[in-house]
DNA sequence: TCAAAAGTGTTCACCATACACCCATGT
DNA sequence: ACATGGGTGTATGGTGAACACTTTTGA
Protein backbone atom coordinates (compact mmCIF):
# COMPACT_ATOMS: atom_id res chain seq x y z
CA UNK A 1 0.00 0.00 0.00
CA UNK A 2 3.12 2.01 1.22
CA UNK A 3 4.82 1.02 -1.94
CA UNK A 4 3.37 3.35 -4.51
CA UNK A 5 4.46 6.46 -2.68
CA UNK A 6 7.88 4.76 -2.38
CA UNK A 7 8.43 4.27 -5.54
CA UNK A 8 7.69 7.93 -6.64
CA UNK A 9 10.43 10.82 -7.18
CA UNK A 10 10.20 13.87 -4.72
CA UNK A 11 10.93 17.04 -6.20
CA UNK A 12 12.28 20.45 -4.20
CA UNK A 13 9.42 23.07 -4.05
CA UNK A 14 9.94 26.52 -4.13
CA UNK A 15 7.50 29.63 -3.88
CA UNK A 16 8.20 32.58 -5.45
CA UNK A 17 6.11 36.16 -5.04
CA UNK A 18 5.42 38.72 -7.16
CA UNK A 19 4.60 41.78 -5.18
CA UNK A 20 3.15 44.98 -6.39
CA UNK A 21 3.38 48.16 -5.08
CA UNK A 22 2.45 51.59 -6.40
CA UNK A 23 3.91 54.68 -5.48
CA UNK A 24 1.89 57.34 -6.82
CA UNK A 25 2.85 57.72 -9.81
CA UNK A 26 3.26 53.80 -11.67
CA UNK A 27 3.06 50.04 -10.71
CA UNK A 28 6.26 48.57 -9.64
CA UNK A 29 7.31 45.08 -8.58
CA UNK A 30 9.72 44.07 -6.01
CA UNK A 31 13.19 42.50 -7.14
CA UNK A 32 16.18 41.01 -4.83
CA UNK A 33 19.27 39.95 -5.69
CA UNK A 34 19.50 36.24 -3.98
CA UNK A 35 21.08 33.17 -3.92
CA UNK A 36 22.50 31.11 -7.32
CA UNK A 37 22.70 34.08 -9.37
CA UNK A 38 23.82 37.22 -7.28
CA UNK A 39 24.17 39.31 -10.29
CA UNK A 40 20.07 38.73 -11.65
CA UNK A 41 17.16 40.03 -10.06
CA UNK A 42 14.62 37.88 -9.54
CA UNK A 43 11.28 37.56 -7.20
CA UNK A 44 11.25 36.80 -3.91
CA UNK A 45 11.56 33.42 -3.25
CA UNK A 46 11.94 30.71 -0.79
CA UNK A 47 11.16 26.56 -0.26
CA UNK A 48 8.38 25.00 1.71
CA UNK A 49 9.01 23.58 5.11
CA UNK A 50 7.20 20.34 5.85
CA UNK A 51 4.92 21.55 8.24
CA UNK A 52 3.72 24.73 6.02
CA UNK A 53 0.41 25.06 3.86
CA UNK A 54 1.53 26.81 0.57
CA UNK A 55 -0.10 29.99 1.45
CA UNK A 56 1.17 29.93 4.62
CA UNK A 57 4.48 29.48 3.40
CA UNK A 58 4.92 32.30 0.45
CA UNK A 59 3.19 34.37 3.34
CA UNK A 60 6.18 33.46 5.99
CA UNK A 61 8.49 33.85 3.15
CA UNK A 62 7.64 37.25 2.21
CA UNK A 63 7.66 38.32 5.75
CA UNK A 64 10.86 36.94 6.46
CA UNK A 65 12.35 38.67 3.42
CA UNK A 66 10.26 42.53 3.71
CA UNK A 67 8.58 42.13 7.05
CA UNK A 68 5.64 42.61 5.44
CA UNK A 69 2.25 41.07 7.18
CA UNK A 70 -1.57 41.20 6.33
CA UNK A 71 -1.02 41.64 2.55
CA UNK A 72 -3.35 40.64 0.09
CA UNK A 73 -1.84 37.40 -1.38
CA UNK A 74 -3.30 35.11 -4.30
CA UNK A 75 -1.95 32.07 -5.76
CA UNK A 76 -0.93 32.51 -9.41
CA UNK A 77 0.19 29.64 -10.79
CA UNK A 78 2.34 26.94 -10.64
CA UNK A 79 5.15 26.49 -12.65
CA UNK A 80 6.51 23.17 -13.04
CA UNK A 81 9.19 23.24 -16.51
CA UNK A 82 11.34 19.98 -16.15
CA UNK A 83 13.97 22.72 -16.71
CA UNK A 84 13.75 26.07 -15.39
CA UNK A 85 15.98 25.85 -12.53
CA UNK A 86 19.26 24.31 -14.56
CA UNK A 87 20.49 22.97 -11.03
CA UNK A 88 18.06 20.85 -9.40
CA UNK A 89 14.64 20.51 -10.59
CA UNK A 90 11.90 22.96 -9.07
CA UNK A 91 8.59 23.06 -9.17
CA UNK A 92 7.79 26.71 -8.03
CA UNK A 93 4.09 27.72 -7.11
CA UNK A 94 4.27 31.39 -7.85
CA UNK A 95 1.88 33.66 -5.65
CA UNK A 96 1.07 37.49 -6.28
CA UNK A 97 0.71 39.82 -3.56
CA UNK A 98 -0.40 43.71 -3.55
CA UNK A 99 1.23 45.94 -1.03
CA UNK A 100 1.06 48.93 0.67
CA UNK A 101 4.22 50.65 -0.57
CA UNK A 102 4.23 53.40 2.00
CA UNK A 103 4.40 51.58 5.10
CA UNK A 104 7.27 49.56 4.33
CA UNK A 105 9.33 51.31 1.62
CA UNK A 106 12.24 52.01 4.03
CA UNK A 107 12.65 49.00 5.47
CA UNK A 108 12.63 47.32 2.45
CA UNK A 109 15.14 49.01 0.76
CA UNK A 110 17.85 49.01 3.77
CA UNK A 111 17.04 45.84 5.29
CA UNK A 112 17.20 43.45 2.02
CA UNK A 113 19.14 44.00 -1.22
CA UNK A 114 15.79 44.71 -3.06
CA UNK A 115 14.09 47.54 -5.32
CA UNK A 116 11.36 48.48 -6.89
CA UNK A 117 11.03 48.43 -10.65
CA UNK A 118 8.34 49.72 -13.39
CA UNK A 119 6.63 47.21 -14.47
CA UNK A 120 7.54 49.17 -18.05
CA UNK A 121 10.94 49.13 -16.64
CA UNK A 122 12.02 45.86 -15.79
CA UNK A 123 15.32 44.10 -15.97
CA UNK A 124 16.29 41.05 -17.25
CA UNK A 125 14.60 38.10 -14.40
CA UNK A 126 16.09 34.80 -12.94
CA UNK A 127 14.72 31.40 -14.73
CA UNK A 128 11.00 31.34 -15.57
CA UNK A 129 10.51 34.78 -13.37
CA UNK A 130 9.77 36.82 -16.30
CA UNK A 131 7.00 34.66 -17.77
CA UNK A 132 5.75 34.89 -13.93
CA UNK A 133 5.70 38.67 -13.65
CA UNK A 134 4.31 38.76 -16.87
CA UNK A 135 1.53 36.43 -16.25
CA UNK A 136 0.97 38.30 -12.92
CA UNK A 137 0.41 41.26 -15.16
CA UNK A 138 -2.16 40.00 -17.05
CA UNK A 139 -4.12 38.36 -13.44
CA UNK A 140 -3.80 41.98 -11.89
CA UNK A 141 -5.55 43.52 -14.87
CA UNK A 142 -7.80 41.06 -15.31
CA UNK A 143 -9.21 40.76 -11.75
CA UNK A 144 -9.12 44.88 -11.04
CA UNK A 145 -11.48 45.01 -14.33
CA UNK A 146 -14.07 43.38 -11.82
CA UNK A 147 -13.26 42.82 -8.73
CA UNK A 148 -12.19 46.03 -5.87
CA UNK A 149 -9.08 45.25 -4.98
CA UNK A 150 -6.97 48.31 -6.18
CA UNK A 151 -6.97 49.44 -2.62
CA UNK A 152 -4.62 46.99 -1.72
CA UNK A 153 -2.52 48.56 -3.20
CA UNK A 154 -3.43 52.79 -1.45
CA UNK A 155 -2.64 53.48 2.20
CA UNK A 156 -6.02 53.32 3.97
CA UNK A 157 -6.90 56.73 3.62
CA UNK A 158 -6.60 57.90 -0.36
CA UNK A 159 -7.89 60.12 -2.80
CA UNK A 160 -9.92 59.61 -6.17
CA UNK A 161 -7.49 61.06 -8.03
CA UNK A 162 -5.19 58.97 -6.17
CA UNK A 163 -7.29 55.70 -7.32
CA UNK A 164 -7.60 56.63 -10.92
CA UNK A 165 -4.30 57.09 -11.12
CA UNK A 166 -3.66 53.58 -9.88
CA UNK A 167 -5.82 52.62 -12.44
CA UNK A 168 -4.28 54.13 -15.13
CA UNK A 169 -0.72 53.14 -14.35
CA UNK A 170 -2.05 49.44 -13.89
CA UNK A 171 -3.71 49.83 -17.07
CA UNK A 172 -1.41 51.88 -18.74
CA UNK A 173 -3.93 54.01 -20.14
CA UNK A 174 -5.82 57.18 -19.12
CA UNK A 175 -9.25 57.03 -17.36
CA UNK A 176 -12.06 59.96 -17.75
CA UNK A 177 -11.74 61.47 -14.43
CA UNK A 178 -15.72 62.16 -14.25
CA UNK A 179 -16.88 58.30 -15.32
CA UNK A 180 -14.12 56.75 -13.44
CA UNK A 181 -15.50 58.62 -9.84
CA UNK A 182 -18.96 58.27 -10.71
CA UNK A 183 -18.26 54.68 -11.20
CA UNK A 184 -16.09 53.86 -8.32
CA UNK A 185 -18.63 56.08 -6.13
CA UNK A 186 -21.45 54.10 -7.48
CA UNK A 187 -20.28 50.72 -5.74
CA UNK A 188 -20.97 52.51 -2.72
CA UNK A 189 -17.57 51.05 -1.52
CA UNK A 190 -16.26 53.85 -0.45
CA UNK A 191 -16.68 56.51 2.65
CA UNK A 192 -16.07 60.29 2.00
CA UNK A 193 -13.81 61.35 4.75
CA UNK A 194 -14.25 65.08 6.17
CA UNK A 195 -10.15 65.24 5.94
CA UNK A 196 -8.64 66.68 3.13
CA UNK A 197 -5.02 66.17 1.10
CA UNK A 198 -2.84 68.64 1.75
CA UNK A 199 0.52 69.98 -0.05
CA UNK A 200 -0.10 67.91 -3.23
CA UNK A 201 -2.58 70.37 -5.06
CA UNK A 202 -3.86 73.57 -3.98
CA UNK A 203 -7.61 72.62 -3.55
CA UNK A 204 -6.92 69.54 -1.72
CA UNK A 205 -8.69 66.21 -2.54
CA UNK A 206 -10.93 64.53 0.01
CA UNK A 207 -9.78 61.45 1.59
CA UNK A 208 -11.70 57.85 0.97
CA UNK A 209 -11.91 55.05 2.98
CA UNK A 210 -13.26 51.51 1.69
CA UNK A 211 -16.26 50.43 4.14
CA UNK A 212 -15.23 46.75 5.41
CA UNK A 213 -19.18 46.24 5.69
CA UNK A 214 -20.34 46.55 1.82
CA UNK A 215 -16.82 44.83 0.50
CA UNK A 216 -18.46 41.16 0.51
CA UNK A 217 -21.34 42.51 -1.07
CA UNK A 218 -19.43 43.83 -3.86
CA UNK A 219 -17.44 41.18 -4.21
CA UNK A 220 -20.49 39.01 -4.90
CA UNK A 221 -22.30 41.89 -6.96
CA UNK A 222 -20.00 41.50 -10.18
CA UNK A 223 -21.59 37.75 -10.93
CA UNK A 224 -24.32 39.50 -12.36
CA UNK A 225 -24.04 37.65 -15.61
CA UNK A 226 -26.64 34.61 -14.14
CA UNK A 227 -29.97 36.03 -13.61
CA UNK A 228 -31.69 35.03 -10.04
CA UNK A 229 -29.58 31.90 -9.94
CA UNK A 230 -28.73 29.39 -7.32
CA UNK A 231 -24.67 29.77 -6.95
CA UNK A 232 -24.91 26.95 -4.57
CA UNK A 233 -24.99 23.58 -4.77
CA UNK B 1 26.34 26.91 -3.73
CA UNK B 2 24.62 23.46 -4.10
CA UNK B 3 24.02 23.39 -0.68
CA UNK B 4 21.48 25.50 -0.52
CA UNK B 5 19.46 22.87 -2.11
CA UNK B 6 20.44 19.44 -0.65
CA UNK B 7 19.41 21.29 2.66
CA UNK B 8 15.82 21.00 1.23
CA UNK B 9 13.50 19.09 1.75
CA UNK B 10 11.70 17.41 -1.23
CA UNK B 11 8.26 16.73 -1.44
CA UNK B 12 5.96 13.96 -3.70
CA UNK B 13 3.73 15.89 -6.50
CA UNK B 14 0.81 14.85 -8.09
CA UNK B 15 -1.41 15.82 -10.59
CA UNK B 16 -5.54 15.02 -10.11
CA UNK B 17 -8.17 16.35 -12.66
CA UNK B 18 -11.58 17.33 -12.77
CA UNK B 19 -13.35 16.55 -16.12
CA UNK B 20 -16.56 17.52 -16.84
CA UNK B 21 -18.62 16.02 -19.33
CA UNK B 22 -22.20 16.58 -20.66
CA UNK B 23 -24.73 14.38 -21.21
CA UNK B 24 -27.22 16.65 -22.67
CA UNK B 25 -29.04 16.86 -19.72
CA UNK B 26 -26.80 17.42 -16.72
CA UNK B 27 -23.20 18.63 -16.15
CA UNK B 28 -20.86 15.45 -14.79
CA UNK B 29 -17.92 15.24 -13.03
CA UNK B 30 -15.51 11.85 -13.87
CA UNK B 31 -14.67 9.83 -10.87
CA UNK B 32 -12.90 6.84 -10.18
CA UNK B 33 -11.91 4.23 -7.43
CA UNK B 34 -8.12 4.22 -6.89
CA UNK B 35 -5.21 2.89 -5.15
CA UNK B 36 -4.78 3.65 -1.30
CA UNK B 37 -8.80 3.98 -0.39
CA UNK B 38 -10.65 1.59 -2.76
CA UNK B 39 -13.57 2.12 -1.20
CA UNK B 40 -13.46 5.87 -1.93
CA UNK B 41 -14.50 7.94 -5.32
CA UNK B 42 -11.45 9.73 -6.17
CA UNK B 43 -10.43 12.23 -9.18
CA UNK B 44 -8.22 10.41 -11.55
CA UNK B 45 -4.76 11.30 -10.67
CA UNK B 46 -1.48 10.19 -10.62
CA UNK B 47 2.36 11.18 -10.28
CA UNK B 48 4.71 13.69 -11.98
CA UNK B 49 7.10 12.12 -13.49
CA UNK B 50 10.80 13.43 -14.03
CA UNK B 51 11.03 14.15 -17.30
CA UNK B 52 7.49 15.79 -18.05
CA UNK B 53 6.26 19.38 -17.11
CA UNK B 54 3.02 19.56 -15.17
CA UNK B 55 0.48 20.25 -17.87
CA UNK B 56 1.91 17.74 -19.94
CA UNK B 57 1.81 15.00 -17.35
CA UNK B 58 -1.65 16.15 -16.89
CA UNK B 59 -2.68 15.37 -20.05
CA UNK B 60 -0.67 11.56 -20.10
CA UNK B 61 -2.62 11.00 -16.76
CA UNK B 62 -5.35 12.02 -18.37
CA UNK B 63 -4.56 9.64 -21.85
CA UNK B 64 -3.19 6.43 -19.82
CA UNK B 65 -6.59 6.58 -17.75
CA UNK B 66 -9.01 7.47 -20.29
CA UNK B 67 -7.74 7.19 -23.72
CA UNK B 68 -8.82 10.58 -24.13
CA UNK B 69 -6.71 12.59 -26.32
CA UNK B 70 -6.52 16.72 -27.43
CA UNK B 71 -8.89 17.87 -24.16
CA UNK B 72 -9.45 21.42 -23.25
CA UNK B 73 -7.10 21.16 -20.38
CA UNK B 74 -6.68 24.15 -17.33
CA UNK B 75 -4.27 24.34 -14.90
CA UNK B 76 -6.86 25.18 -11.31
CA UNK B 77 -5.22 25.33 -8.08
CA UNK B 78 -2.22 23.96 -6.25
CA UNK B 79 -3.13 21.86 -2.71
CA UNK B 80 -0.15 22.06 -0.79
CA UNK B 81 -1.83 21.85 2.90
CA UNK B 82 0.78 19.38 5.19
CA UNK B 83 -1.79 16.96 5.89
CA UNK B 84 -4.44 16.67 3.11
CA UNK B 85 -2.63 13.22 2.32
CA UNK B 86 -2.20 11.41 5.42
CA UNK B 87 0.02 8.84 4.95
CA UNK B 88 3.23 11.02 3.22
CA UNK B 89 3.07 14.92 2.17
CA UNK B 90 1.76 15.12 -1.27
CA UNK B 91 1.63 18.47 -2.90
CA UNK B 92 -0.85 18.05 -6.06
CA UNK B 93 -1.75 20.20 -8.94
CA UNK B 94 -5.14 20.32 -9.54
CA UNK B 95 -6.21 20.85 -13.58
CA UNK B 96 -9.53 20.35 -15.25
CA UNK B 97 -10.76 19.59 -18.42
CA UNK B 98 -13.55 19.80 -20.61
CA UNK B 99 -14.67 16.18 -22.77
CA UNK B 100 -17.28 15.32 -25.60
CA UNK B 101 -18.69 13.04 -23.23
CA UNK B 102 -19.97 11.01 -26.40
CA UNK B 103 -16.79 10.20 -27.67
CA UNK B 104 -15.80 8.71 -25.19
CA UNK B 105 -18.26 7.45 -22.54
CA UNK B 106 -18.38 3.37 -23.44
CA UNK B 107 -14.14 3.52 -23.93
CA UNK B 108 -14.03 5.32 -20.34
CA UNK B 109 -16.89 2.71 -19.02
CA UNK B 110 -15.50 -0.54 -19.59
CA UNK B 111 -11.82 -0.12 -19.47
CA UNK B 112 -11.49 1.67 -16.01
CA UNK B 113 -13.74 1.76 -12.86
CA UNK B 114 -14.73 4.89 -13.49
CA UNK B 115 -18.47 6.93 -13.65
CA UNK B 116 -19.66 10.09 -14.42
CA UNK B 117 -21.55 11.89 -11.56
CA UNK B 118 -23.68 14.85 -11.52
CA UNK B 119 -22.23 18.01 -9.89
CA UNK B 120 -25.31 18.07 -8.01
CA UNK B 121 -25.20 14.88 -6.83
CA UNK B 122 -21.45 13.77 -5.71
CA UNK B 123 -20.31 11.13 -3.70
CA UNK B 124 -17.93 11.75 -0.96
CA UNK B 125 -14.36 11.90 -1.85
CA UNK B 126 -10.99 11.00 -1.04
CA UNK B 127 -8.35 13.50 0.82
CA UNK B 128 -9.05 17.28 -0.46
CA UNK B 129 -11.10 16.44 -3.82
CA UNK B 130 -14.06 17.71 -3.08
CA UNK B 131 -13.03 21.31 -2.48
CA UNK B 132 -10.92 20.58 -5.57
CA UNK B 133 -14.56 20.02 -7.62
CA UNK B 134 -15.98 23.03 -5.78
CA UNK B 135 -13.45 25.00 -6.88
CA UNK B 136 -13.62 23.93 -10.28
CA UNK B 137 -17.38 24.67 -10.62
CA UNK B 138 -16.88 27.90 -9.52
CA UNK B 139 -13.74 28.76 -12.30
CA UNK B 140 -15.80 26.83 -14.96
CA UNK B 141 -18.92 29.05 -13.91
CA UNK B 142 -16.48 32.49 -13.91
CA UNK B 143 -14.82 31.66 -16.72
CA UNK B 144 -17.80 30.47 -18.96
CA UNK B 145 -19.52 33.47 -18.66
CA UNK B 146 -16.96 35.18 -20.48
CA UNK B 147 -14.93 32.67 -22.45
CA UNK B 148 -17.03 30.63 -25.27
CA UNK B 149 -15.67 27.05 -23.69
CA UNK B 150 -18.79 25.82 -23.62
CA UNK B 151 -18.15 24.00 -26.60
CA UNK B 152 -15.78 21.97 -25.42
CA UNK B 153 -17.70 20.09 -24.26
CA UNK B 154 -20.59 19.23 -26.88
CA UNK B 155 -20.02 17.15 -30.18
CA UNK B 156 -18.80 19.16 -33.42
CA UNK B 157 -22.04 20.02 -34.76
CA UNK B 158 -24.50 20.83 -31.86
CA UNK B 159 -27.82 22.58 -32.37
CA UNK B 160 -28.59 26.25 -30.33
CA UNK B 161 -30.96 24.03 -27.72
CA UNK B 162 -28.56 21.66 -26.67
CA UNK B 163 -25.96 24.73 -26.01
CA UNK B 164 -28.61 26.51 -23.47
CA UNK B 165 -29.27 23.33 -22.15
CA UNK B 166 -25.59 23.23 -21.19
CA UNK B 167 -25.65 26.85 -19.94
CA UNK B 168 -28.30 25.86 -17.96
CA UNK B 169 -26.96 23.12 -16.42
CA UNK B 170 -23.60 24.83 -15.70
CA UNK B 171 -25.22 27.77 -13.94
CA UNK B 172 -28.25 25.65 -12.40
CA UNK B 173 -30.63 27.83 -13.99
CA UNK B 174 -32.94 28.27 -17.08
CA UNK B 175 -31.94 31.33 -19.39
CA UNK B 176 -34.42 32.69 -21.78
CA UNK B 177 -33.96 30.91 -25.35
CA UNK B 178 -34.24 34.03 -27.36
CA UNK B 179 -31.83 36.41 -25.31
CA UNK B 180 -29.43 33.15 -25.11
CA UNK B 181 -29.82 32.61 -28.91
CA UNK B 182 -29.70 36.41 -29.93
CA UNK B 183 -26.19 36.98 -27.67
CA UNK B 184 -24.61 33.58 -28.74
CA UNK B 185 -24.93 34.16 -32.37
CA UNK B 186 -24.18 37.63 -32.40
CA UNK B 187 -21.01 36.62 -31.70
CA UNK B 188 -20.18 35.40 -34.98
CA UNK B 189 -18.68 32.49 -33.09
CA UNK B 190 -21.44 29.87 -34.57
CA UNK B 191 -21.55 28.44 -38.56
CA UNK B 192 -24.97 27.45 -39.67
CA UNK B 193 -25.43 24.20 -41.18
CA UNK B 194 -27.76 23.12 -43.93
CA UNK B 195 -28.53 20.26 -41.24
CA UNK B 196 -30.91 19.47 -39.08
CA UNK B 197 -30.91 17.21 -36.14
CA UNK B 198 -33.23 14.25 -36.23
CA UNK B 199 -35.22 12.03 -33.92
CA UNK B 200 -35.06 14.63 -30.72
CA UNK B 201 -38.00 16.73 -31.40
CA UNK B 202 -40.56 16.77 -34.76
CA UNK B 203 -39.63 20.21 -36.24
CA UNK B 204 -35.53 19.55 -36.00
CA UNK B 205 -32.77 21.86 -35.07
CA UNK B 206 -30.28 23.10 -37.19
CA UNK B 207 -26.91 21.89 -36.13
CA UNK B 208 -24.02 24.44 -35.87
CA UNK B 209 -20.61 24.46 -35.55
CA UNK B 210 -17.31 26.98 -34.42
CA UNK B 211 -15.67 28.97 -36.61
CA UNK B 212 -12.41 28.24 -35.68
CA UNK B 213 -10.64 31.45 -37.38
CA UNK B 214 -13.27 33.74 -35.16
CA UNK B 215 -12.43 31.88 -32.33
CA UNK B 216 -9.64 34.20 -31.50
CA UNK B 217 -10.65 37.36 -31.98
CA UNK B 218 -13.54 36.39 -29.58
CA UNK B 219 -11.38 35.19 -27.19
CA UNK B 220 -9.79 39.01 -26.93
CA UNK B 221 -12.98 40.58 -27.07
CA UNK B 222 -14.60 39.90 -23.83
CA UNK B 223 -11.65 42.44 -22.81
CA UNK B 224 -13.74 45.43 -23.48
CA UNK B 225 -13.52 46.79 -20.09
CA UNK B 226 -10.64 48.65 -21.23
CA UNK B 227 -10.88 51.32 -23.69
CA UNK B 228 -8.59 51.89 -26.12
CA UNK B 229 -5.46 50.54 -24.14
CA UNK B 230 -2.04 49.31 -25.56
CA UNK B 231 -2.59 46.03 -23.63
CA UNK B 232 0.94 44.89 -24.72
CA UNK B 233 3.54 46.36 -22.72
C1' DT C 1 -55.24 17.94 -35.93
C1' DC C 2 -52.59 18.31 -32.27
C1' DA C 3 -48.68 18.29 -29.36
C1' DA C 4 -43.92 19.61 -28.77
C1' DA C 5 -40.07 21.96 -29.60
C1' DA C 6 -37.85 25.60 -32.85
C1' DG C 7 -37.48 30.00 -34.17
C1' DT C 8 -37.97 34.96 -34.10
C1' DG C 9 -38.89 40.82 -32.67
C1' DT C 10 -39.93 44.66 -29.66
C1' DT C 11 -39.80 47.50 -25.68
C1' DC C 12 -37.59 49.32 -21.73
C1' DA C 13 -34.25 50.33 -18.27
C1' DC C 14 -29.73 50.81 -17.28
C1' DC C 15 -24.88 51.56 -18.04
C1' DA C 16 -20.77 52.95 -20.49
C1' DT C 17 -18.97 56.63 -23.07
C1' DA C 18 -17.95 61.15 -24.67
C1' DC C 19 -17.57 65.63 -23.58
C1' DA C 20 -16.89 71.04 -20.89
C1' DC C 21 -17.35 74.01 -17.39
C1' DC C 22 -17.00 75.94 -12.59
C1' DC C 23 -14.64 75.60 -7.88
C1' DA C 24 -11.20 76.11 -4.24
C1' DT C 25 -6.90 77.50 -2.91
C1' DG C 26 -1.80 78.43 -2.64
C1' DT C 27 1.34 81.32 -4.86
C1' DA D 1 -5.13 87.44 -10.41
C1' DC D 2 -3.96 83.33 -11.98
C1' DA D 3 -2.55 78.75 -12.41
C1' DT D 4 -3.33 74.09 -10.94
C1' DG D 5 -5.67 70.31 -10.02
C1' DG D 6 -10.61 68.96 -7.90
C1' DG D 7 -15.13 68.23 -8.66
C1' DT D 8 -19.53 67.66 -11.07
C1' DG D 9 -23.90 66.96 -15.13
C1' DT D 10 -25.88 65.73 -19.52
C1' DA D 11 -26.87 63.58 -23.90
C1' DT D 12 -26.39 59.38 -26.61
C1' DG D 13 -25.87 54.70 -28.08
C1' DG D 14 -25.63 50.06 -26.95
C1' DT D 15 -26.60 46.05 -24.25
C1' DG D 16 -29.07 42.94 -21.11
C1' DA D 17 -33.62 41.54 -19.56
C1' DA D 18 -38.47 40.71 -19.94
C1' DC D 19 -41.94 39.05 -22.61
C1' DA D 20 -45.59 35.96 -26.69
C1' DC D 21 -46.63 34.40 -30.87
C1' DT D 22 -45.94 31.71 -35.27
C1' DT D 23 -43.79 27.67 -37.63
C1' DT D 24 -42.69 22.98 -38.54
C1' DT D 25 -43.48 18.25 -38.46
C1' DG D 26 -43.97 13.50 -36.41
C1' DA D 27 -47.39 10.96 -34.26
Amino acid sequence: MLDQYKQQNPYLLALDSIIFGFDGESLKVLLVKRGVEEKTWSLMGGWLQPNEGLEQAAARILFDLTGLTNVYLEQLYAFGDPHRDPIVRTISVAYFSLVKIADYETKISEVFQARWFSIYDLPPLLFDHGDMVDLAIKRLRYKAAQHPLGFELLPEKFTIPQLKKLYDAIYNTEFDKRNFSRKILSTNLLVKLDEKQKGFSKRGAYFYQVDATKYQEINNAFLNFIPNSELAL
